[in-house]
DNA sequence: TGTTCTAAACAACAGATGTTGTGTAGTTTA
DNA sequence: TAAACTACACAACATCTGTTGTTTAGAACA
């Protein structure tokens, strides 16, 4: 499931632990949440000693940060989106990209809760906003890419999230959504100024 | 300090607990950082039962969480941005407003935490929101003013947090700076059409 | 293969959270 | 003014977190 991030050479104890760590907590993820997940609750379903938890991360949120930023650049990777350069074609993807993630997201960790939500928002707006940064940078426009990147990852995030919330029936695919929505964002990518 | 909330007919015991606890609170956040602080440490603080707190919040972030609204509320209402119409000036105000709170509110709660700065960030935004979406229903504009106010809150609190966090001695005051994003914040403001 | 190093298991501890039932005190009502 | 209602104090408890020192086991090295 999840592969070893570290491709030089680990002790195979540390990397079997951390393994088994990950794909227990996602496993334990969907049927408690994250809330109410303990990290006791994780290192049973691990069949680690809870003090060696410790040892890995700092504390269950920690885990969920590595987790979704795992999980995310896995995404991006997948359709080539960090192996691209701008255009809209490509930003409509991306756009997509974070609508079917947060939905999956949010449909996988019954019950959300706002910490939950807000470890998705930060560290998928700061994959975004690298991202966006690369692609503006290798443009040769005199545009301010990090000004640009930081209006646009988090206009796009603020927009998903609502229309990941949105309960009306005619809820727009998120192919749809995208379409929409890329007139405002591109217009972000533009019209930065260098100061 | 902390005016109370409920004008309407309040037992006085809630009343006077619920303003012990809030300035205990805001007395103690200087001083220990909100990460630090127990719930403990604050009904100490206020001269009350711990068990009491928990009448009134369910735990130390929903404390936050109320503090913040409170205050960023106030600074709004200081400006009477929230009983004005759109313009780009009360747009600069509004943003500058931003920029102000949100260095306080680092600069008053030493060391800043994740949990924090998430919490500032959730309860600012939703109150940007709220404000620029009433400011565009109020324009008679045709711009989809949910989607517009969307993008653009998110977009000033992730410049303004940028610039926030900006170590540069060259960083720009909050009026400079927001003079610099006004036409990006703008922009968004007139350019998202209903679906 | 034996030695050294390192990760993990284990038990125990202190501190904090969240909860609960009972008693006390303050406020409202008739 | 007494009774009824409600908020708070209090003590106790279970659970969880984070930490620590010691022992055991696995990995690396010579």
């Amino acid at each position: 499931m999840l592969s070893t991030l570290q491709d030089e050479k680990q002790d195979p104890r540390v990397k079997r632990t951390r393994s088994l760590i990950l794909n227990a907590f996602m496993e334990i993820l969907p049927e408690k949440g994250f809330q109410s997940v303990s990290v006791q609750d994780i290192t049973e379903k691990a069949g680690i000693n809870r003090a060696t938890f410790y040892a890995h991360f700092p504390d269950k949120y920690a885990l969920l940060d590595h987790s979704i930023s795992q999980m995310f650049r896995q995404e991006i990777e997948k359709r080539m989106l960090d192996a691209c350069h701008y255009s809209d074609e490509n930003l409509k993807t991306l756009i997509v990209t974070v609508c079917e993630f947060v939905s999956n997201a949010n449909s996988h960790c019954k019950p959300s809760s706002l910490q939950f939500e807000s470890l998705v928002e930060a560290q998928v707006k700061n994959q975004l906003q690298g991202l966006l940064q690369v692609w503006l940078e290798q443009d040769d426009s005199d545009v301010d890419a990090k000004t640009a990147a930081t209006a646009a990852s988090w206009a796009i995030y603020g927009l998903v999230l609502q229309w990941s919330h949105d309960k009306n029936k005619k809820k727009p695919s998120a192919e749809k959504f995208a379409d929409q929505v890329l007139p405002l964002i591109a217009v972000n990518l533009r019209l930065a100024q260098p100061a």
